[in-house]
RNA sequence: GGUCCCGUCGUCCAGGGGUCCAGGACGCCGGCCUUUCAAGCCGGAAACGCGAGUUCGAAUCUCGUCGGGACCA
């Protein structure tokens, strides 16, 4: 049997991280098994859908790599991959189910529902046990199926193993609603057995609603597919992941400079490991080892700070050239304009020096900026600390007399000629350098000194400490 | 309230009867390196919710209990 898979993102709001690291999950099982990724929109609820949350939804699937053999955008066998397209199949199948005598139509205000319910638990009955079919037949209102009493509802989650409910526990509930649209019940399993789908992979809040998706199923003569629940996603404080946490969107962390990389692999280890030891691992090698039978049970807590970690080792495993491409439109932003043709290459010259010192891409923009501006204003702590002590002028002098006179202008050359200072006027190394480090970068914290200034070139770095000096007075 | 699900370091994951006085990763603490900041390296603290039972032996199996969560009302 070949595995047939499928996302049906609502298309209501941003991707959400947890509905992300579903499709990831769908992602990697499909492609493990060689099967069939298929991505359909559902949009059933035409008033909150909106075209640019569809847009912003599949591109960020295509950001992290998820890419569908068969859906929206890129069709298929099925023709249509939108809900909003299938509104009469809905319909007509629901109807057929009320012709079958497996669905009802149902009138009854929710006040009569109220009091049946009422009644039901008053004779110690199972509140879910309260909406059943009424006496004299509608002809209109809502849909309801009927739920077959008797025989626990079970399946074998993948993840979970048996599950069983009581049927007793399940209300009929309803299908389609008074005005003739399908609930997400009846859309989803619709769709699920025209499209052959053959795993559900989706989030753990929907295994309450499992038993009615079979026993629907069942009812449409349909086969149902092997379901795996997985655990929820949950903010860091344990509580459910919202907004308060932070970002939610897969979106923010798209724009805050979270590689698609990282975010592939953090998500994938949020539930599911490679093996023991391993913690960072390429797309391919989790095709490799992926099954949703090993996914963990446990809901897990997202890390932003594991995640920003990540990012760090995949910024520092890229070529150096392929950072200085990638970081470059960072660097534009901070600046606020593009680099010019001579500036490039100062750029590339220290790439390799703050390459390392990055987590995040955005960031890069204030490690370089000192190579392209002139210093407006020194850190005024990074000042306080480290400019008023006397040695300093001394300090700066002296490099001004050698720095002046030296005939090659590269890291090496820098740092002997100024290794002789601390020397000579007795004092430690850090005292030495970090005036220059603020006269030339004005900041005490900043990409290594001697590449730093190799990078900004011989008149700009003696003009700016010459600058420091004068500003001492 | 009902129905389900889940319980291993603060967090993520491994371990599913003996090799576990529980392993890896983030974070944290200490040290080394060092021109700052990072990175890197070395070391450390840190967990099987609890109680019974099964067994020669339980983190692992069973039951109960407690706790957390989801969904429905």
């Amino acid at each position: 049997m070949t595995v047939r898979v499928r996302m049906a993102p609502s298309p209501t709001g941003y991707l959400h991280v947890g509905t992300a690291r579903t499709a990831l999950f769908n992602w990697l099982f499909a492609r493990h098994h060689g099967g069939t990724f298929i991505v359909r929109v559902d949009d059933t609820d035409l008033e909150r859908s909106t075209a640019e949350y569809e847009e912003e939804i599949l591109s960020s699937f295509r950001w992290l790599g998820l890419h569908w053999d068969e859906g929206i955008e890129v069709g298929g066998p099925h023709g249509t991959y939108r809900q909003s397209d299938r509104l009469d199949r809905y319909r007509s199948l629901a109807r057929r189910l009320v012709d079958d005598g497996l669905a009802y139509y149902d009138d009854r205000s929710p006040g009569e529902l109220d009091l049946l319910r009422t009644k039901a638990q008053g004779e110690g009955r199972h509140p879910g046990h309260y909406i059943r079919r009424p006496e004299t037949p509608f002809e209109k209102g809502v849909i309801r199926l009927a739920i077959p009493e008797g025989h626990a509802v079970a399946f074998d989650d993948l993840i979970r193993g048996t599950v069983s409910f009581e049927p007793e526990a399940l209300d009929d509930f309803v299908i389609l609603r008074s005005d003739g649209t399908p609930t997400y019940h009846l859309a989803s399993t619709v769709d699920d057995i025209d499209y052959e789908i053959t795993h559900v992979a989706r989030g753990e809040d929907l295994l309450p609603s499992t038993p009615k998706h079979i026993l629907l199923t069942r009812a449409l003569g349909g086969e149902a597919p092997v379901y795996a629940h997985l655990p929820l996603l949950l903010g860091p404080d344990g509580k459910k992941l919202s907004k308060r946490h932070g970002a939610t969107a897969l979106s923010d962390y798209r724009t805050s400079g979270i590689l698609p990389e990282a975010m592939f692999n953090y998500l994938a280890i949020l539930g599911w490991s490679l093996d023991a030891q391993t913690t960072i691992f390429s797309r391919e090698e989790a095709v490799e080892e992926f099954d949703l039978a090993d996914v963990s049970k446990n809901p897990s807590a997202f890390d932003p700070d594991k995640l920003v970690w990540m990012n760090g080792e995949y910024i520092r495993a890229m070529p150096e050239e392929e950072f200085s491409s990638r970081a470059r439109p960072w660097v534009e932003e901070a600046l606020g304009r593009a680099l010019l043709e001579d500036e490039w290459p100062k750029f590339e010259e220290i790439a390799a020096e703050v390459q390392e010192r990055t987590k995040l891409l955005p960031e890069v923009g204030d490690q370089v900026r000192f190579l392209f501006e002139e210093i407006d204003e020194y850190d005024p702590a990074a000042w306080s600390k480290v400019m008023e002590r006397e040695e300093v002028p001394k300090v700066l002098e002296e490099s001004l007399a050698r720095l002046s006179n030296l005939k090659s202008w590269d890291p090496v050359s820098i740092e002997s000629t100024l290794r002789e200072i601390p020397e000579m006027l007795g004092i430690g190394a850090g005292k030495a350098f970090q005036p220059l480090r603020v006269a030339v970068t004005g900041s005490s914290v900043s990409p290594p000194l001697f590449e730093s200034m190799a990078a900004l070139g011989q008149h700009p770095t003696l003009a700016r400490i010459e600058r420091a000096r004068q500003e001492l007075g």
